[in-house]
RNA sequence: GGCCCGGUAGUUCAGAUGGUUAGAAUGCCAGCCUGUCACGCUGGAGGUCGAGGGUUCGAGCCCCUUCCGGGUCGCCA
């Protein structure tokens, strides 16, 4: 037989209780002592009911009432009634009503919290996350981590009715010789080898379609021994699916309807339908970036063609060997100062550019370091360009290619925030397709792959593997939200010749291959259907959907720039026994 | 690995040019108060100024080292 430690919620009483006696249990909000009477806010994570103890009618738990503190764990039975008109309180949904005591029981009492749990609380970061248990009683957290499991629920409940299996896959696993640092975890059975942490199920799930499961998926924890950012944890939960028998249109409008239904279903939001795409070259060409937040304008123009016979050194042997583009922030020059304009330049440098050129329209005059360079004609064919008008500022950056787009797409989002520029309001989701296989890394001095490399190449461009490597494309895709980053996936190489001659156009040895990826090349000999997938960040995606600031707010638990937990305290020492089962010493290098 | 910002009562912060006993708000404790809801009023307690070293007659403040937190570049297939 069940308890009846509670027969309501705190925040569930309603009128139509009115009159019941019920018992409730929670934490103390707040104890406001009149003297003569007692209210009490008891909270759970439905809401919060005040409490009426009276000193003259309950003298017997008028006492207990008196020594409760914040968050003490109460037990309280009482009888549900209405509050005079004049004290209702909007501010909580049970505002109308209240619980007047008959019985209090303290089930644990609580020592005085170092941060108040409330929303108004302004503690700061590390010790919210030292005392976290307290930090995420806070009803905007309590709503934020319920958020992230009806989401959860969302994402299965669609994909499960789309056919899906959900199948978990291995957290020991190999190490990955691409992509980021791994994880490593000793073995103890076979000492002096390690595990790796997986950064994402990618060859599980791959091999999953070998099996014939043709619809798999997981929300899944993955690990990457990275620094971290506002958005990147090191471990961090993706919904990550495969599919067999299928073409890009076919994931893509897969995960557009799931998209749509969890943003629907989540906060109500209609994405409409299609989502846009956009090929990765026109998204560099207009926004220089491949997650181009496409809120606002301020696209990117080309000036090459211009420039290429000018004075300005700079300009001209960039129009040679690499490109030159500008943006024009409109009406600028209301709100940037030399000192702005500076700044920007080093924020330009920063990104690899080697300086930013900018002009300045006044109202008969161009204000600019590099006027004194151009020609009439050139310049004003810049102005014509760019559609300047009187105080518009006009950035020119000129370099290689590479630099120049990512360079101005970052200067881009800068200077919209610093404008305060006005963003299309809502979501404005992006697929980006049509990404080139390999890109060039100059310090290894070979190609890698830009999305992994069991990504397959468009069939057409196979033959450009032998003769022009980075013009191939991959089938490839991503979706983005806002600028930001939220899924990305491809068709993979189902076939195994072709997936050793990617390997060997990115230089990998016939040792390394067979060393790190025998069991794959294995499997693709006995039947592979043709296959894709895609994985979304989840914890962005709910970091969307609360409208958080960064990725800790939708994280239980999560680390620190440091890797650290503040919590646990980890990662700690391990006791010499336990290094000497692992065949381990630890040996700490004193640096330099 | 680089750059930037921060670390002072439980908490959030203020502490000009180095100078007596380091302040405020809030929280906490005690007393008073029968309709509050961030209740109110009165009183009180509360500090290794992240840590270590240095300069100085004297350091919260200046210098060096280091630890911790955040942002960012590199990195993140």
């Amino acid at each position: 037989m069940k308890t009846q430690y509670r027969t309501h919620m705190c925040g569930e009483i309603t009128k139509n209780d009115l009159d019941k006696n019920i018992t409730v249990c929670g934490w103390v909000q707040r104890r406001r002592d009149l003297g003569g009477v007692i209210f009490i806010h008891l909270r759970d994570r439905t809401g919060i009911i005040q409490l009426v103890i009276d000193s003259a009618k309950q003298k017997d738990i008028f006492e207990v009432a008196d020594s409760v503190r914040n968050e003490y764990v109460l037990q309280v039975k009482g009888k549900v009634i209405m509050r005079d008109e004049v004290n209702f309180n909007d501010a909580i949904k049970t505002g109308e009503i209240e619980l007047y005591c008959e019985e209090i029981k303290i089930l644990d009492a609580a020592e005085t919290p170092p941060i108040y749990v409330d929303d108004n609380d302004k503690a700061g970061e590390s010790i919210r996350l030292e005392y976290r248990y307290l930090d995420l009683r806070k009803p905007s957290m309590q709503e934020k981590i319920m958020l992230r499991h009806k989401t959860a629920q969302a994402v299965r409940s669609f994909l499960n009715a789309e056919g899906f299996i959900e199948i978990e896959t291995p957290v020991l696993t190999k190490p990955t010789p691409e992509g980021a640092r791994d994880f490593l975890v000793p073995s103890r059975m076979q000492q002096g080898m390690f595990f790796a942490l997986p950064q994402s199920p990618q060859l599980f799930k791959q091999i999953l379609m070998i099996s014939g499961f043709d619809r798999y998926y997981q929300i899944v924890k993955c690990f990457r021994d990275e620094d971290l950012r506002q958005d990147r944890q090191p471990e961090f939960t993706q919904i990550d699916m495969e599919l067999s028998f299928v073409d890009p249109e076919d994931v893509m409008d897969l995960n557009e309807r799931m998209i749509i239904d969890v943003f629907d279903k989540i906060i109500g939001y209609h994405i409409p339908s299609p989502i846009p795409r956009m090929k990765y070259s026109e998204a560099m060409d207009r926004y220089g970036s491949d997650k181009p937040d496409i809120r606002f304008d301020m696209e990117l123009k080309d000036l090459t063609s211009i420039v290429k016979e000018c004075e300005f050194k700079v300009f001209s042997s960039a129009a040679q060997n690499g490109t030159v583009r500008a943006i024009n922030a409109k009406n600028a020059n209301n709100e940037l100062s030399r000192k702005d304009l500076d700044a920007l330049t080093e924020f330009a440098k920063n990104f690899g550019a080697k300086g930013l050129a900018w002009f300045v329209i006044e109202k008969d005059n161009v204000k600019s370091p590099v006027a004194k360079f151009l020609k009439e004609d050139e310049l004003s064919a810049i102005l014509d360009m760019m559609d300047a008008e009187e105080n518009d500022i006009i950035f020119v950056v000129a370099d290689k290619a590479n630099v120049v787009f990512d360079v101005l797409g970052q200067l881009r989002v800068h200077l919209a925030g610093k404008l305060n520029l006005e963003l299309k309001e809502g979501y404005e989701f992006v697929w980006i397709t049509d990404f080139p296989l390999l890109e060039y890394d100059e310090g290894e001095g070979r190609y890698s792959a830009m999305h992994h490399p069991f990504t397959a190449p468009m069939e057409e461009d196979i033959p450009l593997l032998d003769t022009d490597p980075a013009s191939v494309r991959a089938k490839a895709y991503d979706l983005v939200v806002n600028g930001m980053e939220l899924g990305g996936g491809s068709i993979r190489i189902h076939n195994k010749d072709l997936q050793h001659k990617i390997f060997s156009v990115m230089g990998f040895s016939d040792e390394m291959t067979q060393n790190k990826f025998d069991f794959l090349l294995e499997a693709l000999k006995y039947g592979t259907p043709p296959h894709g997938g895609l994985a979304f960040g989840f914890d962005r995606l709910v970091m969307i959907l609360t409208e958080s600031e960064n990725i800790r707010e939708v994280i239980a638990f999560p680390k620190t720039q440091n890797h650290g937990c503040l919590m646990t305290h980890a990662p700690s020492k391990a006791d010499d026994e336990a290094l000497e089962e692992l065949g381990l010493r630890c040996v700490v290098q004193k640096k330099e």
